[in-house]
DNA sequence: CGGGCGCGTAAAAAAGGCGTAAAGAGCGTT
DNA sequence: AACGCTCTTTACGCCTTTTTTACGCGCCCG
């Protein structure tokens, strides 16, 4: 159940401040307040919360730049508010590691929801998963060894790392970027061809028909998605 | 405190008022009511309003400039009322971070259904639900996979693109400004005939038939509009 | 009646993304 | 020092997507 769960709001705005206070408050949440990205931080450490509200149009820091610092310190959930005007910075801050957002206005409800979501998904622990299987494919995270059918296949550190992202997000579609950014560092953001390449020997590996791939798929301008079994397949 | 659905009139013509404010009490909501732009604005932190209605026609004020200034100072959802004439001044309202409009002259049963639009995206959270349905469309925003009826829809990324705004603003009214600012940015926003093209390879793979578009709906000289079937069973 | 305007459609040309092969470079091990 | 493995780089052909171009329709207004 909900057991302590502090949140600490980094929010400028006196009046939506007030607001998220009390709408949580209501709800059974605590909460700690700070009103610039600047105090937000330290008061990451001098409070110890479990989950973080950030408000993207600070006035002293750039709110992509708060994001990237608390994921810096820490692994909490991180909930984005931003408004209207910027949706760009917003997905700006998915990519540097927040987890959800809210675009004003929203209700309560609304904020209760994203809420609720967002401790189940980390509760949860699905990226703690020690094996993933889905048809004939069958991964041991902790062991780092891979199978097809009853065969292990060898598996080099990059391709163990690009799968395991992929598996990591078993299902969803994960940006190039996304993938760059944590096999080969923010300096090779923009060299998708290794991508290309890795993606190409996972298949070789992985695949049955690399030609036409039945768990590497490929999302076209976006990037790629490791496909979870739906039951019956052909090919 | 968060049901109460405050809404904040800003007309000047005595008849139109008491025509909003009879329909508006008769739903249930409450109201309040200015005559002029000016205490208008001062009203919206006397009153705190959740929504406001808007007369582009004001004798004191510019409408745009009192739009632009509603959207300083809150992101309240802000619904448009236009004599015909006033064409031109619509779009910029609705560019100025207006959410929806309306023609005079207009039915209570019209004013009734776009203002349940605009409640919907704050209450429901339209704007950010993972899974959008109406009808025989389903989009799933997260896995980037379109369905109609059973069968999924290949989409590619302007498409979806697209298609995800317009989501997020589902049933109300985007300006062709808007989409081509936010799909191919600012220095294509006069290429209207981008959004004919797309919208047409949308419908063409949405509609049942894309001759008759009951999803993806012009608004002649505006903008599209997306379609929410609408399962409350009044009116 | 005709011409302009906004919208929708079709089909082309252009651009760009993707997959594959193969050769070169780096590095640890023998 | 040579070998083997992995990672990086380069090149090329195919295919999808995007952009360009052209035309047809309905409507309002002169």
């Amino acid at each position: 159940m909900t057991t302590s769960h502090l949140i600490l709001l980094i929010e400028d705005d006196i009046q939506t401040r007030r607001f998220l206070k009390s709408s949580l408050n209501h709800r059974g949440w605590q909460t700690v307040e700070a009103d610039n990205g600047k105090t937000g931080l330290a008061m990451l450490n001098s409070e110890n919360p479990d989950l973080v509200i950030l408000d993207l149009g600070l006035p002293d820091m750039d709110g992509i730049a708060v994001t990237r610092r608390l994921r810096q310190l820490s692994d909490l959930p991180i909930l984005i508010l931003s408004a209207r005007s910027q949706e760009q910075n917003k997905i700006m801050a998915l990519d540097a590691g927040a987890d959800d957002y809210l675009t004003k206005p929203f209700g309560s409800g609304e904020l209760h929801a994203r809420l609720q979501a967002l401790m189940r998904r980390i509760s949860r622990g699905i990226a703690n998963q020690e094996i993933f299987e889905t048809g004939q494919l069958r991964v041991d995270l902790t062991r780092r060894k891979v199978f097809v059918g009853e065969n292990e296949v060898r598996i080099t550190p990059i391709e163990f790392r690009l799968l395991s992202i992929l598996i990591r997000h078993a299902g969803l579609v994960v940006t190039h970027r996304q993938l760059l950014q944590e096999v080969w560092g923010a300096e090779h953001i923009h060299d998708q061809h290794y991508l290309r390449i890795y993606l190409g020997q996972l298949r070789h590996k992985l695949e049955i028909n690399p030609a036409r791939p039945r768990y590497l798929l490929t999302e076209m301008g976006v990037g790629y998605r490791l496909a979870v079994d739906d039951h019956s397949s052909q090919d």
